[in-house]
Parts: structure tokens; sequence; C-alpha cells
DNA sequence: TCTTTCCATTGACCTAGGTCAAAAGTAGAA
DNA sequence: TTCTACTTTTGACCTAGGTCAATGGAAAGA
């Protein structure tokens, strides 16, 4: 419980709020486990509420009748997902699936707009959330649209390398299927970027490491 | 003015508002006039305020390098955009421009977060818009990662027959150019799958008056 | 530890759709 | 109306990347 309450007192959502006002929030929260590949909820899904992750991973994807899989989101400790449905009330636009053991807190929707209707930070915040939500998503219909596959992971790599705070090696966080899957193609055609990038001297791949060797022309195909 | 007044007051992002409220929000606003094809912003702009169309018609869209175009929204009377800077401080993601000559009401930031934090209705408004363009961006990308082309266009057909209210003609209200940009190839393209669907007798195209004699089927495409 | 299942790689192949070029159609301005 | 500039269509061509199939490698659970 303590673990929740420092989760949700160092969120970004919940900053500039009452400590009177933090401990409201927890107490609306409600703590659920999922184990690795279990459903949190499907698209067409009433939301009655959003989640936060306390701990774990959890992915948020679309899924085609041929059975490919885009991912939008992965989302760590400490990040909303699902909110959507809390503010416009309808169904949940995507999948969401826990990809390790994971923590989840749940809110439900109409004790959260409560609070929000009596807290212009907490509003304010959320809309920063969704901001950098909408942001986020102009990135990857761009990266569909208009950049290849090999630009959408020389871009990845170098958002690794700015996270990690690394030019000269970073660690994919997820398997390289799962990756596909963000980028927007398939295992196999993953496979041959990186063997390719390999050959050209950009990278040198070991397993989830990946050593940069030209941060530079990374950019450049990004 | 009063048009304004008018646009303003029953405009969904306000309503539930006082008369009051609604005079504040009226004034706030700075009516712009943009001629056809004239730049309203630029990504990577410092974004000052939100838009709100009048009269006319917007669109917003991502350039490539190579000088594709992806058009994100295209926005008419009563559409508010440009509002991601607004509320999480970083420059515009993405470009926008007048397709005809249109008229705008410009909200600058700070008066309008003011708005906000006083109106928790405001606030829920603008977080139920927020969440609609992110179901909107989640369709997109599942459209451009998850279906082909023809299907796309299947899918566009559906919604302007749903939109149009009409199931056995619509009408493209852009240019096809525009609507191959939409969604997310180019022209050539886009002519030749109008060609395919005509020959197989699911569609008849006449200049910008497209015939449906299979909604059905498109249904099934899309 | 073993084993079963999942993950990653590689090859052969194919096709959706992009590129380039040219022509035909359409529309606004003078 | 005529001129000019955009829009749309069509043909020939090519390539990025998806499909299918097989194999090797890693790792979770018992």
């Amino acid at each position: 419980m303590e673990n929740i309450k420092k989760i949700v007192a160092e969120n970004v959502l919940f900053s500039g709020l009452s400590d009177e006002e933090l401990d409201k929030i927890t107490r609306i929260g409600i703590l659920k486990n999922y184990g690795r590949g279990e459903s949190i909820f499907f698209e067409g899904d009433d939301g009655d509420g959003f989640y936060m992750v306390i701990e774990g991973r959890v992915k948020i994807f679309k899924m085609s009748l041929e059975g490919k899989e885009q991912i939008l989101h992965i989302f760590g400790p400490g990040e909303p997902f699902g909110e959507v449905p809390v503010f416009h009330g309808q169904p949940f636009p995507a999948n969401a699936m826990a990809l390790v053991q994971s923590k989840l807190l749940f809110f439900p929707r109409l004790e959260f707009i409560n609070l929000v209707t009596g807290n212009p930070s907490l509003a304010l915040n959320m809309l920063a959330m969704l901001s950098l939500r909408l942001r986020r998503f102009t990135t990857i219909i761009e990266n569909l649209s208009l950049k290849e596959v090999p630009g959408r992971l020389a871009s990845y790599l170098v958002y690794l390398s700015e996270e990690q705070g690394s030019s000269d090696q970073v660690t994919l966080d997820i398997p390289k299927g799962q990756l596909a899957s963000l980028l927007g193609t398939i295992p196999e055609t993953l496979s041959r970027i990186f063997a390719k990038m390999s050959e050209e001297g950009l990278i040198r791949v070991e397993g989830r490491t990946i050593h940069i060797n030209d941060l530079n022309e990374l950019r450049e195909k990004s």
C-alpha cells in the first residue's frame, strides 16, 4: 500500500495536488494483478475506468482479422492507460495485455471524473497527458506513412539511446518480435534489417544489446 | 460577430457553459482570415494558442523530406484544432493549411487555460475532445498498419455514406489527390483502385460523385 | 536439471504499391 | 473564349517488404 501511495504521489498526473487529494486518489484506486500474457481489456469492451501501471509492463495494441498486430504503446511503472473511454464514453479503441506479471491500479470512471471536476490542476495534468499521447500518435502515423522500416528502426534506436543516456550501446526492452509489431512490420523483415545494418557497420547486434557504431548516421537515416 | 457567438454557443466544446462564460470565450477569441493554400502554422512552431474553424476547411498534415504528405485531419466549421501545444507546452507536432478561403477563431493559450481552470465542464469537454482525437488517430494507425489501400478507401466510402446519410451515392468533399494523402497513399494508386473497384462493379465514379452499388461488399472490404 | 514452448534467423518467392513519364481532362484568370 | 496551371488517369517498370517454410537458439516452467 505504501508502494501505491508513493507511485501516486510521484506521478506527473497527480503533481500539484494536496496531500489530502492524493489520499483520496489512493483510496479510489483498486489494485489488480495480471499474469504474463493476460488480457486486461479488449477493443470494444466498455471502459468503466482507467489503469495505472504500478509494477510490470503493459502493451496497448490493435489486431487485424488476419492476426497481424500493431502495438500503439508499451507502458511501464507510473504510466496511466485506458483513459479514452473515461472522458469520451465509448468502448476501448484497442486491446491491453500484460507483457510480464504486472500490478495495476484501477481508477473507476465516475469517482475519477468527480475528482477531476473538483481539481483544476488534475484536469490540466490529464489534458497534458492526453496531449502528449496525441503527439506520440502523430509520430507513429508519420513513421508508418512517411518512413520505410529501416528509418523507423533507426529512429527507435536513436530514441533508446537518448532514453538510456548512452551513445554507444542500447538494450532492447522488449522482444524483437514485439519491436517488429511496434514498428509496424513483422519479425522476418526486422531481422533482415538488423542484419543489413550490421553488414553496413552501423550497429552490432548481440541478442538484445545493440552496439551503436555510428549514431550520427543512424540519426541521418531516421 | 453574431456569427461567432453562434458558432461558440453551439459548439460541443463549450456545451454546458453559462451565457456569461460563453461571452468570456467569445471575447478572448481573435478572428483571423486565411486564403486558399495559406499556411496557418508549421510543425515546430511555438503554439501560443489554438484555433476553431468558423468558415472554410483546414488540413492538418505531416510532410516527409521527400515531399510526401500525410493528412492527419481535415477540419470544418465548429471544429477546434492545434490544442496539443496549449496543454503540453511543446511546438506544434504537424502543419496546418487552409484548403479554401477560411475564417478562424484563435484562442490565446494563457487566457484559455485560465478559463479551463475555472470551468470544470469546459475541462471535461476538452478532455472528451482530445479523447475523440486519440480514438481517431488509433483508427488511422490501424488503417495504415493493418489494412491495404483498397480497404482504407472502402472504409472511407462507408464513413462518407454514414456521414452523408446516403447508401447509394456519396460526394467526395476533397480533391482525389488530397484523399490519397489522407489514406496514406499517392494519387496514381488511388486512381487505379477506383478503376479496379469500378470494374468489379462495386462503385461507379463520376468526378467527385461516387455511386455505391454494393455497400455491404464495401463494408466487407473495409 | 530437462523439456516444451516460444523466439529469431534465413532462404525462396511474390505482390502491393511506389516511381517516372506522358497524356488527357478540368478549371480559374485574363 | 483562350491561356495557363492544376488534377486525374494510364502505362511500363521496379522494389520494399510481406508470405511461407524450415531450422537453429533461448528461456520459462516443472
